[in-house]
DNA sequence: AGCTTTTAAATCGTTCAAAATTATATTGTG
DNA sequence: CACAATATAATTTTGAACGATTTAAAAGCT
C-alpha cells in the first residue's frame, strides 16, 4: 500500500521528466532543419502517408486542432506543407508535403539513429521499454 | 539497424504520448484543487521540505526559472505559497507553505492511489517501468 | 578599493497543450 | 424543402516549457 504511494512518484515523474529530457535531445538535430518535435511527428506522418486532413493527424498524435492548427500554419510559413480545403468536403482542411517538405526527410533519416545512440541502454531494455509504454497507451 | 530506426518510433512518440495522457489522468482529480501538474509537483517537494529556493525547486524538476517564475506567482496569486527575498542573499527567492497550501496536502493525499488505479497494470510491470526510466533519467 | 566573473531570478519571444467558444458546413428528420 | 442537430475546423484563453537576454547581488581577483 505506501509502496503503492511511492510508485507514483517514481513513475509519473520521471515519465513526465523523461518526455521532456528527450524533447530536448531532439532540439538540436531538428534545430538544423528548422522544425521542432511535434513538427517532426507531423512531418514524419506525411512522409508515410502524403496526405491527410487535420483530423487524420489530430488522432494520429492525440492532438486536438487547438494545437495542430497553428503548428501546421508555422510549417506552411516555412514552406513544408500545403493546406487546402477539400474540394468534396468544405470543412476538411488536406495537408499536404510541398516539395521542400518532401526533401527534408533525407536530411532528417540520420535522426533516429542518433537519438537512440543518445539515449544509451541496451536493445533488450529499449524492447522492453517500447512494450511497457505500449501497453500503457492502450488504455 | 533497420529495427534500430523503428525503435526510435515505437518508444520516443509513446514516451512523449504517455506523458500527456499521465497529466491528462491527473488534470480533473487536480482541478478540484484547482492546480495543474507541474504545480502539484512543487506542492508535494514543498509538503516534504517545506522551504525551498527557486533554484533547488529547478534542480529537482529539472525546470529552469522561465518556466518555475510564472509558476510560482500563479501558486502565490492562489495563496498557496509564499515568495520571499533572502536577508542573507538578496539574490535568492525562498518559496514555503502558507498555512493554505500545507491543508491542500491532506486533500491531495488519495491522488497516487487513484491514478496508479488508472495506469491498470500490473505491480511488477510499474516496478519495471520505474527501472527503466530511472535508468534513462541518469544519463 | 575597483574590476571581473559567477550566480539567482526575472523577463521576453516562440512554441506546445488543452478546454471552451465560435463559425460554418453537412446531415438528418419532419 | 426547412430547420435543428451534428461535425469540422478555427479561434481564444490559460498555462506550461525552453532558449536567450537582462538585472542585480555576491564572490573573487589584482
Amino acid at each position: 500500500m505506501e509502496d503503492l504511494l511511492k510508485l507514483e512518484k517514481q513513475i509519473c515523474f520521471p515519465a513526465y521528466a523523461f518526455s521532456r529530457n528527450l524533447t530536448n535531445l531532439y532540439r538540436p538535430m531538428l534545430a538544423e532543419l528548422d522544425i521542432t518535435y511535434p513538427q517532426y511527428l507531423v512531418l514524419m506522418i506525411l512522409w508515410e502517408h502524403k496526405q491527410q486532413t487535420v483530423n487524420q493527424l489530430g488522432e494520429k498524435l492525440y492532438l486536438d486542432t487547438g494545437t495542430l492548427t497553428p503548428l501546421l500554419k508555422r510549417l506552411e510559413q516555412k514552406g513544408m506543407v500545403n493546406r487546402t480545403r477539400s474540394n468534396e468536403d468544405e470543412r476538411v482542411v488536406m495537408i499536404s508535403l510541398t516539395t521542400f517538405g518532401t526533401q527534408l526527410k533525407e536530411r532528417a533519416e540520420h535522426i533516429p539513429m542518433e537519438l537512440v545512440k543518445c539515449l544509451n541502454i541496451s536493445i533488450e531494455e529499449l524492447l522492453q521499454l517500447k512494450g511497457l509504454l505500449n501497453k500503457m497507451l492502450n488504455k
